[in-house]
DNA sequence: CAGTAGTGAGAACGATCGTTCTCACGGAAG
DNA sequence: CTTCCGTGAGAACGATCGTTCTCACTACTG
């Protein structure tokens, strides 16, 4: 029987995640050993291996936890911005300038993944793409609520503004990118409404 | 002296940086060994280390000759569509789709790159950010040439709107990112005009 | 109490990497 | 011819990786 005190300590999963997450987003997948994760999890190889048992299996958990926080923190902080009276639509370039302003920011974890092919396999590219599925569905429902009537074309527009926007920031370490693609769909939701 | 024989053979460093598009490109970064770089540009061990005196500086080499030869397919290809007649902001779409459309597309090798950060280093990611500022300065160009007074945010938003569609149509492997970033863009510069 | 199943700590294994070194050879210089 | 410098071919080196294995220890079971 495990003990109140064990069931009140974080898992040994949820500290692996955690740390796979620090780790696997910092600096890559490639570049982090299984025993970095061990030691910044605390958890000892036998038991690291029994949870996943392979890095393959690993790195394919740690995206798809990742895409559930980042979908939770991104709709969330949406949300913030249109209880301040934000455009729905717009809101989304606003929430993205707060992650996109944090020291570790380091781009999207999905595109990263995706650009290490030699490290990702066919599930994990299933996952990547789900994930950007999910963002697009989500952006068009907001399109759909703040701006009915819109060309069909908008939600996949703004999914690639999102992106666009995301990847440059991190090239360029500025919000600048975040700012043009937030006036391109201003323009863009301005020409219906 | 150099035999005429010589001087018309393919030099060691073309062969090298080929070899290294190809597989760097198709494979990433820390996933291709000089081992297989020497192999596939058939020369030495000590020639490659003679030409390229470590893995990082044949890195950045690459980058920069990568530079160079897609700028000048890139320029040539938005030409060709420009010349038959295509708004030249909207050829730059219709160019990239011949790109995402080839068999071997895998995305932007310098957006990749950037990604697998442990294998790039500062001189890298200057190289980097300074491909994607003369790309939006060729679009700039191109924006104020055929429609002036266009909006000061369009060029940075049209480089936007390359970047997500070149990306995302490597995680779709579609070109449905494109269609919907040339719909954008061509509402964008029709308020203008 | 003895026996046992499961765990933590980390050494060990086999493969691969970037880089350097060895050594035999070939051709220009004397 | 002999000498010698520069090269090609690839073995060697030391480090690191993903993964497995060893072994001492703990905490139940009977």
């Amino acid at each position: 029987m495990r003990s109140v005190a064990e069931i009140d300590t974080i898992s040994p999963e949820r500290s692996v995640l955690d740390a796979a997450d620090r780790l696997f987003y910092e600096r890559g997948i490639a570049a982090v050993s299984m025993s970095e994760i061990r030691d910044s999890a605390d958890v000892s190889m036998r038991r690291l291996y029994m949870l996943y048992p392979s890095k393959r299996v690993l790195v394919a958990a740690w995206l798809s936890d990742r895409h559930l926080r980042w979908m939770t923190w991104f709709t969330e902080a949406v949300d913030r911005h249109v209880w301040h009276g934000t455009d729905a639509v717009l809101a989304t370039f606003d929430a993205l300038e707060e992650w996109v302003s944090s020291p570790e920011y380091r781009g999207c974890a999905f595109i990263n993944s995706i650009a290490e092919s030699a490290e990702i396999d066919d599930s994990h590219r299933a996952i990547i793409s789900d994930h950007k599925r999910e963002l697009i569905a989500y952006v068009a429902g907001l399109v759909e609520a703040a701006h009915p009537g819109s060309p069909p074309w908008l939600p996949d527009a703004m999914g690639v503004l999102i992106d666009g926007a995301i990847v440059q920031s991190a090239i360029f370490n500025t919000t600048t990118p975040l700012v043009a693609a937030r006036a391109a769909a201003t323009s863009l939701i301005g020409q219906v409404q």
